[in-house]
DNA sequence: ACCTGAACACCGTTCAAGT
DNA sequence: ACCTGAACACCGTTCAAGT
């Protein structure tokens, strides 16, 4: 298990950390604000810092977006490890799910960043997703053990219903609700076929 | 109903139709290769055409999707009159969402372009997306009618779901099939409250 | 009427230097 | 060590002219 700690906060030059600093909590809102795409080059200038700073600190994207919701991201690892001792197995899937779409929502775009991450090993942000992942696969297999879970589906399977559901909600924020209640439902295991 | 046909090919001069043909093609292929996000310069330069020349064909991206996709699209609002008269209304929304999901896979990040354009009622794109939107309403209503889907969703949330399923399957294209069956599962009315 | 090449303001990324 | 401003090759969009 590789869980080394990525919250490597430079201990260099007293300069060098508060630049640091400082493009974090300018990154947070402009990502607030425009969404993950927002320009690099605009949060450097805002930051008032050369461009190369922020590429040296945070040399993708990614990186800069590990950097800011790692922390909470796996949180959902915690998350998970409390609801596999809850009662109902298949009721602390849903509740996780729900809170996992919640964590995708953060930005706008997201969870594109997200799920592109989990396919790239390269990126900042692919242990994180891995390890959301593992965390959903957990309470899945429980679920599954109990028998209110359809067995077919795996732990990928479940993070792209996850992921589909937050880029849905996304767009169209009434219905998140609706969306997560009919994937959750889908993933009942069917006792019945009355029609 | 404002149907009007979109398919107003120029009957100007001979050179403007036969720009008008070439960019289509060459967006097709260029679509086809780097998704609906490739570059609208290249494809002027490749179909050699000036980019304006381009612009005023298709002001847009959306414009140049719809001219390229439209007659498809339209074509699901025939197959949903086609599967109105299927005797299973459930079986006949199923395998109508299965097709409208194929369709919106068409191009890579072709999904995202046609949940915008259902937003923006400046898109050329946005009459054929409320036309899809449409025809799948017709056996929504229908299959909720019969008493084997759930009746909280409307035609909205059908978009939505189909949507996030097209996308999430152009990511993960193993699990399409899976995460349609979740889906439609979940639509599926409950009659028992076993768990 | 319809076309084109060049310009504009952006983007992410990399450069050559500075202290 | 760590920084910065300027350059690079792109993007979509718009310009001033051409025939």
């Amino acid at each position: 298990m590789v869980a080394r700690s990525t919250q490597a906060r430079p201990a260099g030059r007293k300069d060098a950390r508060r630049n640091y600093e400082r493009l974090l909590t300018t990154a947070r809102t402009a990502f607030a604000e425009h969404g993950v795409g927002a320009s690099l080059n605009d949060i450097a200038r805002t930051a008032g810092v050369g461009n190369v700073t922020l590429y040296r600190h945070f040399p993708t994207r990614q990186a800069l977006l590990e950097a800011l919701l790692g922390e909470s991201l796996r949180g959902l690892k915690a998350r998970s490890d409390e609801l596999l001792a809850s009662p109902s197995p298949h009721q602390a899937l849903a509740t996780w799910m729900t809170a996992a779409v919640e964590h995708a929502m953060a930005y706008r775009g997201l969870v594109d960043a997200l799920v592109n991450s989990l396919a790239d090993p390269t990126s900042e942000l692919h242990a994180t997703c891995q390890a959301v992942k593992a965390a959903g696969a957990q309470l899945l297999t429980r679920a599954q053990h109990a028998g209110t879970i359809r067995p077919d589906i795996d732990a990928s399977a479940l993070f792209s219903l996850i992921a589909s559901a937050a880029w849905a909600a996304e767009r169209t924020p009434a219905y998140r609700d609706q969306l997560l209640a009919v994937m959750i439902d889908g993933l009942r295991r069917r006792t019945d076929e009355p029609m």
